[in-house]
DNA sequence: AACTGATGCAACCATACAGTTGTATCAACG
DNA sequence: CGTTGATACAACTGTATGGTTGCATCAGTT
């Protein structure tokens, strides 16, 4: 699934809020609306409303009527993105140290030569 | 190792840049200085500079003095914070999907069981 | 000590976010 | 079909981001 770049930028960014990653896992269980969410933090409801306008644009989170509610719930995929592309560095990382370690072995007894730092 | 929510907040809306996330990417070879790296991107060495210092306020590069350079170099460990962060709501996910899957196991035959929506 | 490569920082502009209060929509229920 | 529970949106304030240009600092090199 390719994902732009834009809306990484609102992923990452819609997590760069406590009340929002809160928002988020309560989400996962997908029982409560709007109000009911906003009850848990200190601050109005329109505040947490437009927390959770946030998350959905970012596609982290939708909202399915239940009744007169309008249930939140996470969408998992969107966290996966996330968790995809931070594993992505730690590819770059491990692959780099895998090249460290093949130097060392083919160059025994190199370590510590001086090289000039250009 | 414990990271403050202002913390997260921070490593998260760092992330939230596709700049800063090639920076992040580029450093972690540790081979550049703040010079060489703007030369990448088509904007004002002075820009470059400003994403840098996001990214370390956020901990997720540092800078060390080589030669007449600053070379930056990426912290893996304050990736793996973040990574541990999604993580933690995929195991809330899972723990949830495998409670379902024990409640169907237990009451077999009730799927599709109406109840009120509240 | 002077030069200069490399980085840091301040001031400024436009845009966006986090919060507030108040008003408007909208659909379920009696 | 009117009431009301629940959500949405608009306007405003203070603060942060993302970019610019220009100047200041700081440490190697000569």
């Amino acid at each position: 699934m390719r994902v732009a770049s834009p809306d990484i930028d609102r992923v990452f960014a819609a997590f760069a809020d406590h009340t929002r990653r809160d928002i988020v896992r309560r989400a996962i269980s997908g029982k409560e609306g709007v109000l009911e969410l906003a009850s848990h933090y200190p601050m109005s409801f329109a505040a947490v409303q437009k927390h959770v306008a946030v998350l959905e644009r970012a596609g982290l989170i939708t909202k399915q009527r239940v009744g007169r509610r309008k249930v939140v719930r996470t969408n998992m995929d969107r966290l996966f993105v996330a968790r995809r592309l931070l594993d992505q560095y730690e590819e770059v990382w491990r692959a780099r140290i895998d090249r460290i370690n093949e130097l060392i072995a083919e160059r025994p007894g190199t370590i510590g030569t001086k090289e000039p730092d250009r």
